[in-house]
DNA sequence: AGAGCAAATCTTGTATACAAAAACATTGAC
DNA sequence: GTCAATGTTTTTGTATACAAGATTTGCTCT
């Protein structure tokens, strides 16, 4: 099966929400959604199951469905096992690196530099994202690697608003060239800590992330 | 949405699956399975859904579902992952367990060791499934509590074969003794460390779970 | 007889029609 | 005026009908 249609609404539903058309708590009318796009109802559910599975939405039995954005609470736990994957994924690539991903690396992290000297912060974002999407390839666990770009991807738009912090590129800048380092030793222990920390929530960054989620909500 | 029939269904699938009436690349026949069930196709499709997104089934489109057991590789890598979440929530729970949970703990385990002694495997097997979701929930993370206990059903039938192992169970037992202690004593490295190893499959383990795939694959 | 093409058949994906349940409003009683 | 009950109206869940793509079969041509 899989309904390309359904696939395209699903995307672009994710979109609307992510890009705070529907908020937390709105209802998705199938009839509205579906004369919307142009379609009938059955892609539309279809595309809410992804949605629904996904987490972006919640169904209640004969009630419909609801946009559910995580509140801070639930954030910081994802964002905490966000932190425990990227420290795994260092630490089992560390071993399992091939030279070919390293250079990888060092190309991203090259032109990361670039983009935050041109104050590119989309092109900054985008060569971040490759970056640690190699690594979690390279743990050599294909299961590891799609469970952590998932859960990197569902949380990609409150990354967006973190890494929009002034100052904050420079320091993640060097906090992958110290993580590329450890990978090129070796160092199984330096890998996981540098990744665990790099992506954990705290102090400055922590209050970034309350305030945006206020001003979200309004 | 949710429709409760579909989800009947959808386990009702699941169930199939695993005792093996559906083998690897099996297609499953909207028709036959809506006939079966004396419903019409919306509810089976809905039901697939769910298994594609669990990773029981695999959906190509416009050809059909099909069953998709995974291999040895993707099953290594799926155990590897479940130690790494083990070991996550022990380290976790260590420092946030209460008073009530390790009471729980110890609770369960009495009855794992009245199931040894007694021979039940499938008491043993409740009661094992009992004492891990306990240490899930009291990783203090409802987040990681969701994906560990995901991962540890998507398992279930791996492991159950595991359990099968003569001896294995008194092994089991004695680590999980190992654990509560390490808990108790709030040592968050070795509660890591022995629920990562509780759950690794190595040595005679990893032999074993070959054998038991062989003989399903025939 | 075998390869290639075309028509028929089957299967998936989508739309619409229908049934049941929930939300809503109106009416009536206290 | 408020609350409850009932009837109306949405809205979800399911069935069926229809359309488009894939597969298979059979025919033709070499």
């Amino acid at each position: 099966m899989e309904m390309r249609r359904a696939d395209r609404i699903a995307e672009t539903l994710e979109g609307l929400i992510f890009s705070g058309e529907f908020s937390d708590g709105d209802r998705l009318d199938e009839h509205r959604l579906a004369e919307r796009f142009g379609v009938s109802r059955t892609p539309i559910r279809e595309a809410f199951q992804r949605l629904a599975l996904s987490g972006l939405v919640e169904a209640i039995p004969r009630r419909g469905v609801f946009v559910r954005q995580p509140g801070i609470v639930e954030l910081m736990d994802m964002f905490e096992v966000m932190a425990e994957f990227e420290g795994i994924c260092g630490r089992l690539a560390s071993s399992r690196i091939s030279d070919d991903a390293l250079a990888a690396l060092n190309d991203a992290n090259a032109r990361c530099r670039e983009a935050v000297e041109a104050g590119e912060t989309d092109a900054y974002y985008r060569e971040n994202e490759r970056f640690h999407h190699i690594i979690y390839r390279q743990s050599g666990n294909a299961f590891l690697e799609g469970e952590a770009s998932r859960l990197h991807r569902r949380l990609k738009p409150f990354r967006r608003v973190q890494l929009q912090l002034r100052g904050r590129l420079m320091q993640s800048m060097s906090e992958h060239e110290g993580i590329v380092k450890a990978l090129t030793d070796a160092d199984a222990e330096a890998a996981a800590r540098l990744l665990r920390e790099h992506v954990a929530v705290q102090g400055e960054k922590f209050h970034h992330l309350m305030a945006s989620l206020k001003s979200a909500a309004e």
